[in-house]
DNA sequence: CTTGACCTTGGACCTAGCTCCAAGGTGTAG
DNA sequence: CTACACCTTGGAGCTAGGTCCAAGGTCAAG
């Protein structure tokens, strides 16, 4: 039984033992088994299941909306269809985030560019590098 | 002089208007003119720095690394090059969430499509559906 | 069979980012 | 020249997401 200890885990995935009491608690992380003496007893997807929490929060999901995420699954069939609007939902949510990401890094070049070229700039080079990129929330 | 009262700006972007004096405490807006009587008085722009401010901070942005981002700027020659230096470090940044981003929004759709086609599911199908678009941090 | 590193729980405490007073001043419509 | 909605400041309080004890139990090495 290769289990690993929460001092493992935490070392593996760059968080705190305290963190991963915490994600339990809030029921991100599922109980894992127990040693005889009380001692919690990881399986190793548990360190994807960590480092996919720590990922999707610098991605501004919180752990809430990370939660539902993971819960996500296709189950017996008449849920099936919401779970797929779930999916589906989420999608459109994270491709409006790719956008909004792309538009900076398009201002962020057009800043860097202006850069070599000497060129002036205004006062807030990022917020008109943004506008001359189309507006779109 | 079309200058706005914090009321107007907080409702044409949707926060309140504490939240915009505790971002121009924390500096992310630059103190506005006065009326006479002691009213804040913005110009049009501040409606777009806040919109940025709130956009950058649903993709995981801190309030800390907004100021930065808003605060690069082309300015004499010397400090050019730093500058450059932040905007593509920046943009780097960026991208990477946006790779994580689109790996997130894949592992969706199979989830989406198996719910289509019925198929059996894993125990956790987000994460094995990460697993098969291959893993990079 | 002891040591020392690691684990347990519960609860207090911390930072970021707001959010909400209270007590008083402003500004415009009637 | 009143209303009344909106503004001012300072400071307290709140939620999310951890972080840090203290007091004690576990386990592998020697």
């Amino acid at each position: 039984m290769p289990s690993l200890t929460i001092g493992q885990v935490a070392e593996q995935t760059g968080v705190t033992p305290d963190t991963l009491r915490y994600y339990e608690r809030r029921a991100l992380l599922p109980a894992p088994g127990r040693s005889p003496g009380g001692y919690r007893q990881y399986g190793p997807e548990s360190v994807r299941r960590v480092q996919f929490i720590r990922r999707a929060q610098t991605l501004g999901f919180t752990l809430e909306e990370i939660s539902e995420l993971l819960a996500l699954r296709v189950s017996p069939a008449p849920e099936c269809a919401a779970v797929e609007a779930d999916a589906r939902a989420a999608i459109a949510r994270i491709e409006q985030k790719m956008a909004q990401l792309a538009r900076m890094r398009d201002a962020l070049h057009q800043l860097a560019d202006a850069c070599q070229t000497r060129a002036p700039t205004a006062e807030c080079p990022i917020l008109d590098a943004l506008d001359h990129s189309q507006d779109s929330l």
